[in-house]
DNA sequence: GGTAATTGGTACAAAATTAAATCAGTTCAA
DNA sequence: TTGAACTGATTTAATTTTGTACCAATTACC
């Protein structure tokens, strides 16, 4: 495949998430969420330390700060150092945080999926796949 | 597919782009452009005027102009009026910005065509084509 | 033990991005 | 025509995001 053809992937995706973000923010927002606020919350079962946040959504850690210091605020988090490593600040999801991740990620699946349904099942599970082995 | 699988599919797709872009955006920046403006640039010729541009890139039109700005401060773009609209500045990609656009798409590509080579040649070809059918 | 190097997290100031208001040009209906 | 509604683009002011510098806890090594 030739540089080009990789721009050109690399472009239609990109374009694509971003109209997708740009169509559910409206309603993202109406949780009392913001866009990235929900992409930082939605990841915190599975890296609970604010470090491993920064690393895995590729922002700076200041960035991550903000949105766990404004999550904590609004109920959807719990701070606790972590008996282990007194440097590190254990995350966990609220139950009122955890009903705002699943609406909000439902948000979301709803208008990509309205993508996806010009897939076949088929085609779907294609995708899938072909991503998981670029991640 | 099920809302759970879109979210999945929505967020390997996410983290995948936002980790290339981390990964080019200083290689890109030694070109004298930010990675954004790369993006406004690279989409000038098929969209020469900025509201065009703010629609296909999902982005609001006062970060367009700012961008344009930029990008024709440092040579890379010419405005003019268009002649048959007054109000609709035409934009045109120069020399320099040709060469810079091309660099940056190179740079990428490279990024993401390591990742694409994960993938053989019949896989890259139906990620794209996949691709094509939701955009 | 002691101390240099590393890691997790934050504060603050600066830079980037955007919403809201605005201006100029165009269109359209009466 | 004229003027109400609309469109393209920009300015201004506010908000968001981030680079830099920093502190505290841990680790590695002598």
């Amino acid at each position: 495949m030739s540089k080009i053809d990789a721009a050109k992937i690399w472009s239609l995706n990109y374009n694509l998430l971003m109209s997708v973000i740009a169509g559910v923010s409206a309603d993202i927002a109406e949780l009392g969420l913001d866009t990235k606020e929900l992409f930082v919350l939605s990841q915190v079962e599975e890296h609970p330390y604010p470090a491993e946040l920064a690393a895995t959504l590729s922002m700076p850690k200041p960035t991550v700060t903000v949105y766990v210091k404004r999550l904590e605020a609004a109920g959807f988090l719990r701070r606790e150092i972590d008996a282990a490593d007194l440097r590190r600040h254990r995350l966990q999801v609220t139950p009122a945080g955890r009903k705002v991740t699943s609406r909000g990620l439902a948000l979301l699946s709803d208008a990509f999926g309205a993508r996806l349904g010009r897939l076949s099942a088929a085609e779907q599970a294609e995708l899938r796949s072909l991503l998981e082995k670029l991640s």
